[in-house]
DNA sequence: CGAGAAAACTATACGCCGTGAAGTTTCTTC
DNA sequence: GAAGAAACTTCACGGCGTATAGTTTTCTCG
């Protein structure tokens, strides 16, 4: 037995990478029905039963690249967020949405991966937990949220949100991070991110060509409307 | 040559509605990843090839199908807003919605049809305009604004919406059918629909689901505060 | 150093898929 | 009843994921 520093340890984390890359690339040209193991082996000059070494399974692999494409999003919208002033709550949820856009703008395919029918047969592993990155976008969003609330929060006056009503997995992170956001808070927050989410899938899709020509004109006001709604006019 | 209600015209008739119908409970079953010729044919004791007489492509297929679903959710929804009394906009919005939704609930898979990544390497086709039930459900949404113009119109006071930023084709269909309706107020619709289309979007695949434990009080709440920021409380 | 274990990789095979080309059966029409 | 069109089958090709078995390379340890 070896290190994890040994060389093969190292050969074999390059081949990992190698072949996450290279499905990223053949999904970046193709679309996401492009990453078939044969694909990548043609492409690395291997056997695509070689691939099995790596990855149990195309699932596997499509899991490990969802979870990658996550993690970029998230780097996105958090730095777009962290940019912005925090004294302005409407600013960062126009960074933030702007960041969310031009991230999937530029990286369609990866947006359809992570948010659509990702591929053929693939299946959302049923047990496993959301990958990492999801939690950091909700996280992301929950922080908007929570500096809207102040503004916004009477609007939920008389909602009857529960604790109990949102995912206990998602409460453990969001309620020590933000300990004055209630129930109601965490409603606003799936509020904004489902407007937005909604915006840009119909975009990415192609459901908003054949009706509007403007999307970005259309997206600038939408956020203008939503930040009104919110009661921070800035 | 013959007339079209000849035996041989019949006969054909009822082979392709088999293969849809076919192709729909495969659909229904399995996803959208289940429609396949062979499949199909299995099903109805045939030869895939067979399809081909009917069919160019399995695409062709697909776009049929996409067709009648989409119809099937135009009527839907239509039936719901036709249902509930004119002279109440909010509760014709809370009618369209809910019958949205409920559909998208009730059909999974032709949602995903629709409105995602329909099956693997499926490409919508590239000139076709937008299938008609497509402006079926647009005209509907657009009824919805209009009707709710006259309260949310001032919200859109300072936006610079112009004519031309919407598609040519939709506008035909549309401003004959509501004259009254300004640019802003097509703005409104892609609203609307962006904000409905957003939620049950990210319920029906699955993103909800690690977030929030109840969906049906989220989307009540957020259809509430929707209409409640168009002005017309009900 | 050299033998044996472990890891990496290849070869072969199975069943799935869409689809093209060619051949066969069945129905229609004159 | 014969000609012809339409419906359908058979065979074939290349693509896919992946299971099994065999081969080559590499590392480890006596």
């Amino acid at each position: 037995m070896e290190g994890t520093g040994g060389r093969r340890a190292r050969l074999r984390a390059e081949t990992t990478a190698e072949i996450r890359q290279v499905a990223l690339k053949l999904m970046a040209s193709g679309g996401p029905d492009a990453i078939t193991l044969r694909a990548i082996a043609r492409e690395m000059g291997m056997t695509a039963n070689a691939i099995y070494g790596y990855f149990a399974t195309r699932d596997d692999l499509v899991t490990t690249l969802i979870n990658e494409v996550y993690t970029t999003l998230a780097d996105a919208v958090d730095a777009a967020w962290a940019d912005a002033p925090a004294a302005d709550p409407a600013g960062r949820i126009r960074a933030w949405a702007r960041a969310f856009r031009g991230w999937a703008l530029a990286n369609p395919e990866g947006f359809r991966l992570i948010y659509g029918d990702p591929v053929p047969g693939y299946q959302v592993p049923e047990g496993g937990a959301a990958p990492d990155a999801a939690y950091r976008v909700c996280t992301g969003i929950a922080a908007l949220a929570a500096a809207a609330w102040p503004h916004a929060g009477p609007l939920y006056a008389d909602s009857d949100f529960q604790w109990s009503d949102f995912d206990a997995g998602l409460l453990d992170k969001l309620r020590p991070a933000f300990p004055d956001l209630p129930p109601a808070g965490v409603a606003l927050a799936l509020r904004i991110w489902g407007h937005l989410h909604g915006l840009v899938s119909l975009e990415i899709y192609g459901h908003l060509r054949t009706q509007t020509i403007s999307p970005d004109k259309l997206f600038r006001e939408e956020l203008a409307q939503l930040i009104r709604s919110l009661g921070i006019d800035s």
